[in-house]
DNA sequence: CAAATGACAAATATTTATTTTTGTCATTTG
DNA sequence: CAAATGACAAAAATAAATATTTGTCATTTG
């Protein structure tokens, strides 16, 4: 026993084995048993089953958001950003649902017992679409309004393209057509008329 | 058994059954029980207890887009028609949900099991606001475009509010008050820029 | 003595046995 | 003879019996 057990390889063990086993068949023991420890070691470290899957689903919503979080600090204009943002967010969602369904279905599943870190999450995620929108605005580019609440409608106006409840509806090829009237339509609303 | 079974009769009492039942619990046998006929009549009506449980559900989705295509005759603006077309959907779907959850998660279950009857559904849904947003680019109040392409991308960016795989969301006293935000947004994508 | 163990009870989940339901159709009814 | 019936087999759902899992904690280990 050289080694102390880790939280970070408690987590990296335990989505290895929920990827192997799916959300419903993993037990805290197969978790022990596949770290080499009695299941009662877990404990020591998580308070509860639920406040480990809890970490997983926190570190998997944290994939999704720090990709987006080096966009808001891109050069370019504040259009151009928010484009960029919401593309990727949706490119993100988007990808992992297509490429291994299941899984893509077990995280959210995952996420949806943990509502804080899901409320949170989103939380980040509109805040590093207000910052974005108020750049716009200071730089005269943007219409004025209150920030944070145009970054939620944008947010929200592209919720079918990024909401993980409405995911089974992505298999449409029109999707990105979809998007880009959506955006359309947007970009007249923030922009600044001429 | 003067009085021939009618179609009619038997959705009715579908309903009714489904009501108190629930979607899980209700057999075939029950609906003919509450009817005073043998189960194998409903047969000799419906092919099958999915056909029945469409036909309930078209009913349904019927009592949804009938409401909304008084609007589409309505006098009025076409801004004022596409404002009223969404509210109402909106209120409809919300009132549905908030008054009794159980019912509407039965019958949106119930819907989801049908999905040619739901294409369908949102087929007429975007035909009647595309009806408005054509009136409104003929009469030089929108933006000339493709009117069922705008229609579909105003549908789909207020989806977070009618979407009923969202109606979790729909608690949020703020709901309300991001539709407004939304709409502001897409207001400015319609009109004709002066 | 900090970290880990493993025996244990209560809560969950799985399997197996039993019952109900669906859909058909030869027969009955008015 | 059109409409309805009800006995029936196959499929599906429920309930009962069995096994696993969660979480605790007194004890062990290095």
């Amino acid at each position: 026993m050289a080694a102390p057990l880790t939280r970070e390889q408690i987590l990296n063990t335990t989505e290895q084995v929920l990827r192997r086993f799916g959300l419903d068949k993993t037990s805290v023991v197969d978790v022990a048993r596949a770290l080499g420890v009695s299941h009662g070691t877990l404990y020591r470290h998580f308070s509860s089953k639920a406040a480990l899957k809890e970490a997983v689903a926190e570190r998997w919503l944290h994939e999704v958001s720090a990709p987006l979080a080096i966009i808001v600090e891109n050069a370019g204009s504040a259009l151009e950003k928010t484009q960029l943002w919401l593309e990727r967010l949706i490119h993100i969602k988007q990808s992992k649902a297509l490429e291994d369904p299941e899984l893509f279905a077990m995280y959210n599943a995952l996420a949806e017992e943990s509502v804080e870190s899901i409320e949170k999450h989103i939380n980040d995620l509109i805040s590093q679409l207000t910052q974005i929108v108020e750049e716009g605005m200071q730089a005269g580019e943007f219409q004025n309004a209150d920030a944070r609440e145009v970054a939620s409608a944008v947010f929200y106006a592209t919720a079918r393209f990024h909401h993980p409840a409405l995911a089974k509806e992505w298999i449409s090829p029109a999707i990105n057509h979809e998007f880009e009237q959506v955006w359309n339509l947007l970009v007249s609303g923030l922009l600044i008329r001429k």
